[in-house]
DNA sequence: GTGTCCGTGTAGCATGACTACATGCTGGAT
DNA sequence: ATCCAGCATGTAGTCATGCTACACGGACAC
């Protein structure tokens, strides 16, 4: 492998046309300009300068050598410029992982918008549920989490992360169009004792949280359908087959027969992202997190 | 000024995603490797690697780093072949790789070749499988890979690598003396159903190969003993426990109770050199290429 | 010839890169 | 909970390498 060194003392000689100017130019001896030539001439077994009266003149080989070296040496300088501009600037890559809702609602105006502001950093993005994404992220494997939780029952965050809030999410109750509190502009749970209820399947957060959540309200949880993505649960609630829970979030058109009702006081979730506490200065993640909090009050 | 050796420390824990991984590339020991990076990132002022789990993961700014250097580093080696192009000599040193009968039937007219005609390079030979000797041509361990396919299995080439055809190789079938079509002037694979055959273990070449060849003739692979050496498969074959594909070049001689018989249409593999995109124009290579296809043609 | 300029070779010193070994940390197995 | 293996880092010592200072030899000018 040839040596940058060397290479820069050759490229020298070429530029200022003689040993003892290169040897100025670097701020060393001449007897050390000579020796780095020589060295390159003994690696690669080519002869680069001959005498020539009291100077010396390039070989063919150390001409062709010396163009060589100059870009070589000016992308190693583009290197560390580039490295120098570095500090502090938003590049590089960054693996998000967002739950569904947000992952459709939240981020693909976040991704355009830091698409536009740092044109440098390559986002991806995957959808994961909570319990997947944040052992994830304290191992390093996703850089940033978008998960969620509801007012009363908070998510557990593993020491080595941080997060921070990126908005609130309200979330309505879902009734087939033919039932008696289908055309209320708002309702409180108490009020809707004995309903079916469709929900996620067991072990998902908002499955977990509407359980609670109804207990908490002394109505018996009696979920008869299960579904984990939203657009079937308004295909089972537009069928009369029971009531479903619809974040505002990246809610999908609501089919026919389905009549959304907000509730009172509000169902709200938290939506926030998690980091390792390590990567926290990562200007990549402040320039994310404020890019969703940006769409997220857009 | 960057130092190329330590860019090279980066860049192969970048590439092998470890310390131990890329001291082992490098032939260091891991101390020299993490003392290289600590160094670079002192020089560059900023921190390149932080420590994941039992691992290490790179900063953004290690990541820039890396991708420059290897930039950087191809431009380097480009530069050092076309040197040697330049100067026209075939001298130095050439590490190459081949497989097994390659290695001993092509490589061995192959290298006195070129001993005559280029006595100041210095050949260095060593028996590998393509899927070893492919990404150390890649890495650059070795300068020449010499390797095979067959017509219809293609060989996957990484990307940085070049390939030129040295010739194609005809494999016949070896039955055992008394076998019903052993004294068939050629047979084609359909009339084999239901043999049992002997090849190579698992996860090589040529018993992949055969496998799929048997399966696109209809025939169900029944491959009842393994064999790495086909000196070995012979024997198999003469105590009558099967069948096995030869392949002509660096066949060994066929032990008595053997029968070959040529199978239509033709079982043809194809062997060729690969090497180093950045390499291509060493007149070392191109010699080496031009004395295989000599003794090929041989 | 003599002096001056320039490049090369040699000796000695200082820097730095590598290895061997010890240490610290992590994650999985018992 | 404990032990163990794997990985990275830190330290001391050895060896290689680059530098300077200085001596030397060829080339041009007078």
């Amino acid at each position: 492998m040839l040596d940058l060194e060397r290479l820069r003392a050759l490229n020298a000689v070429a530029t200022y046309g003689s040993v003892s100017a290169a040897a100025d130019v670097l701020h060393v001896t001449t007897s050390a300009v000579s020796q780095q030539v020589a060295k390159l001439e003994r690696e690669t077994g080519q002869k680069l300068l001959e005498r020539n009266g009291r100077g010396v003149r390039l070989t063919d080989a150390a001409a062709l050598l010396a163009a060589h070296a100059e870009r070589i040496l000016s992308m190693v300088e583009a290197a560390e410029s580039d490295l120098e501009a570095h500090r502090g600037a938003v590049v590089g890559e960054l693996a998000v992982a967002a739950f569904p809702t947000a992952a459709r609602g939240l981020m693909p105006p976040a991704l355009s918008l830091m698409a536009v502001e740092h044109p440098r950093l390559t986002v991806t993005l995957r959808e994961l549920e909570p319990h997947s994404s944040v052992p994830l992220a304290a191992r390093g494997e996703i850089d940033l989490g978008i998960v969620q939780d509801w007012f009363n029952v908070p998510l557990a965050i593993p020491d080595g992360l941080v997060k921070a809030p990126l908005l609130d999410d309200v979330a309505d109750v879902a009734l087939p169009a033919g039932h008696p509190l289908a055309d209320r502009d708002v309702i409180d749970l108490a009020g809707m004792r004995g309903e079916a209820w469709i929900a996620q399947s067991a072990g998902a957060i908002c499955r977990e949280w509407l359980e609670h959540t109804l207990r908490t309200a002394s109505l018996e949880p009696r979920i008869n359908h299960t579904a984990d993505e939203y657009a079937t649960q308004l295909a089972l609630v537009a069928a009369g087959l029971g009531c479903a829970v619809i974040p505002r979030l990246g809610r999908c058109d609501v089919p026919p027969g389905v009549r959304i009702v907000a509730v009172r006081p509000a169902l709200t979730r938290h939506v926030y992202g998690v980091w390792r506490a390590e990567a926290a200065r990562r200007p990549a993640i402040r320039a994310a997190v404020a890019a969703l909090r940006a769409a997220a009050g857009a």
